[in-house]
DNA sequence: AGGTAATTCGAACGTTCGTTCGAATCTCAG
DNA sequence: CTGAGATTCGAACGAACGTTCGAATTACCT
């Protein structure tokens, strides 16, 4: 009963093929996709785990068989879309060693994947206070973490440029300026995230650049 | 029946006092205060008309004789909140020539306007996409003169300056910046707004102006 | 003090909510 | 083909939802 894990379904003698993800994982995959683009148009409070239903072609009950509280389900979504974000952001900050670049290849790892997820990552953003006690603080770890990051990236682009100015407030002026666009981008208008990445690079880094430097 | 407006009711030979506000538009006015504050920490969808009636000390029914549906409550604390920052910010520009400062003091009413009314500028901003219809085209005016307002404002620097740089995103970017500030800001740790506008000024500005001048 | 309109309320309406449960169906190794 | 576990479903649960209505209460003018 309950929703079981892939580690124990794998452990219950139903090892199958191999490096292919099993039917269960790929199955909650894709509910976890509809349910994203359902959050995403809803909001969390209004969709309805009948809604869900609808959009994933699943009836509600057999829903259950998959996550225990429609709560589990949004973090689900939440923890996968920012682990994500994180892994991608790390992998690619390992070929670059000026810190200015450091914190494009920031930006543009942002916005490619918030464009290129545009529902996943405003379900990340809009629905960021929903959750509570053991679902919060786990993914409020994953959040620190990203913004430990930047804050890590400003701080060394200030001592290597001898510059001064406060990172608190730079690293939540640039997570303002990121994520806001969840809220105007229009794909036809506004283009892909390259020319955005360097645009809004631009504004931030000769804002933060510019100032004056350290004594 | 239904909540009759401040005209009607006076036209009604009820007319009273003068200048002072009659009773039906204070309790009105407490009664969205307490609203305001159940939306912020609840969100609109998450909010119950009970939890409204417990916040304002009115009966269920008795909200009813205010307002005609829980959207259009919704619609009133931000129609309200919307205009009020847009009046206050026209008063003030009217004292101001230089574009530089102008963009400043755009900054600083945002701000103080925002940390002010915290909970009133959280509901305007987060349940930005929930109105329908009507009382969406009404809100979606006012929150386009605002915007125009700014394009304005960044435009005639543009031009005083002969700079060059991406109007759109350079509005946007900074919307972002000043409305994420709802999701971090602590007031034992960041203070007062006229610093924040400064800080968030600078980089903003220096961001823009210290580009390269048109040929 | 009396009377009329403004204001408030208890109780209920029909609907939809998230979740549960036991039975039905499907999948696949033996 | 068979049996056992994995998966799906229809139906229902009690609770909570937004809203309505007629009666009760209050406030104010004459």
């Amino acid at each position: 009963m309950g929703s079981p894990s892939t580690a124990t379904r794998i452990s219950e003698r139903h090892r199958r093929a191999a490096a292919a993800t099993g039917r269960y994982d790929r199955r909650l995959a894709e509910i976890l996709d509809h349910a994203t683009e359902v959050f995403c148009e809803k909001g969390y409070e209004g969709a309805s785990m009948r809604d869900l239903s609808r959009a994933s072609g699943m009836s509600l009950a057999g829903l259950y068989y998959y996550f225990e509280s429609k709560e589990r389900l949004l973090f689900l979504i939440q923890k996968h879309t920012f682990s994500t974000i994180v892994q991608r952001l790390k992998a690619r900050l390992e070929d670059v060693a000026d810190p200015e670049q450091k914190v494009r290849i920031f930006i543009l790892n942002h916005l490619e994947y918030f464009l290129a997820n545009r529902q996943a990552m405003k379900v990340l953003t809009h629905e960021a206070e929903v959750l509570k006690n053991g679902f919060a603080t786990e993914l409020a770890a994953i959040k620190r973490e990203y913004y430990r990051i930047c804050v890590k990236l400003l701080d060394e682009l200030k001592e290597k440029r001898g510059l001064e100015f406060p990172t608190r407030i730079a690293v939540l002026s640039l997570f303002g300026m990121m994520n806001w666009i969840y809220t105007w981008h229009n794909p036809r208008v506004d283009g892909d995230p390259e020319p955005l990445a360097r645009e809004m690079g631009d504004i931030f880094l000769r804002g933060v650049m510019s100032g004056k430097a350290r004594r």
